[in-house]
DNA sequence: TTGACAATTGAACAGTTGTTCAATTATAAT
DNA sequence: ATTATAATTGAACAACTGTTCAATTGTCAA
């Protein structure tokens, strides 16, 4: 079922046995750090601090963050694709906006963590 | 003092310039994103989230997570620069524990956003 | 329809990351 | 002292990431 790839045996058995049921599944695991991953980009994180702010248009975004469109269209599309932000095209235009309500939440946590 | 690297002019001066003053300081910005960075990765999520329920030593980890000892020692390194856990030696072994009682809040939060 | 502009896309590139492997340090037991 | 075990370390490797560049799509104005 599960491959070994450990190289050593347990030392406090009843510890990594009382731990093990309180490990997440697999499944989570995976969601949660693919999370995190999406939030670990400086560029990433200056485009969701700035569509807290104001629903912008990737030209202004790039202006804003001193770079090319391809690169902040390219970050855009991580932020879609993590459904962290939502696009609406207006004539010439794409707006982009925040699209959960959690994101705000989490990057104050972080901020009082990195200011402590 | 800032060189440019964009390729556009911007569409909605106003709304750039109304939200350029919020814009993080670039000190801040990377403390924030190298943090997520720490939290983007399945492994370490997996050892902050055994340590959340005991301290363990580095072969009980290792055999928790099915993986070789220097592989969990390479990452508990980084948490450990990263100041989230601290190590405290006990004899032959190292035991490591929480450093940081934001990290819980913050996967709390996380695990909300994936899990809706 | 033509030209200009906004945004997206894919390939390519350098830089970074995580695991493995082998060697090393440090402690405890004999 | 010698041996065994726990943990750390650095080099090497493949896999992944973010930006650039060039080409493309889609929309508006003339």
């Amino acid at each position: 079922m599960e491959n070994k790839r450990t190289d050593c045996e347990a030392i406090n058995i009843d510890i990594v046995e009382k731990v093990r049921p309180k490990m997440p599944e697999m499944n989570l695991l995976y969601e949660l750090s693919d999370f995190f991953k999406v939030m670990g980009d400086g560029t990433r994180i200056q485009l969701l601090w700035a569509l807290e702010e104001s629903e912008m248009c990737v030209g202004d975004l790039a202006v804003l963050l001193n770079m090319t469109k391809s690169a902040v269209s390219h970050q855009l599309k991580v932020l879609r694709v993590a459904k962290l932000v939502r696009a609406e095209k207006k004539g010439k235009n794409v707006y982009y906006s925040l699209n959960d309500h959690h994101v705000k939440l989490i990057l104050e946590k972080a901020l009082e963590h990195v200011c402590e």
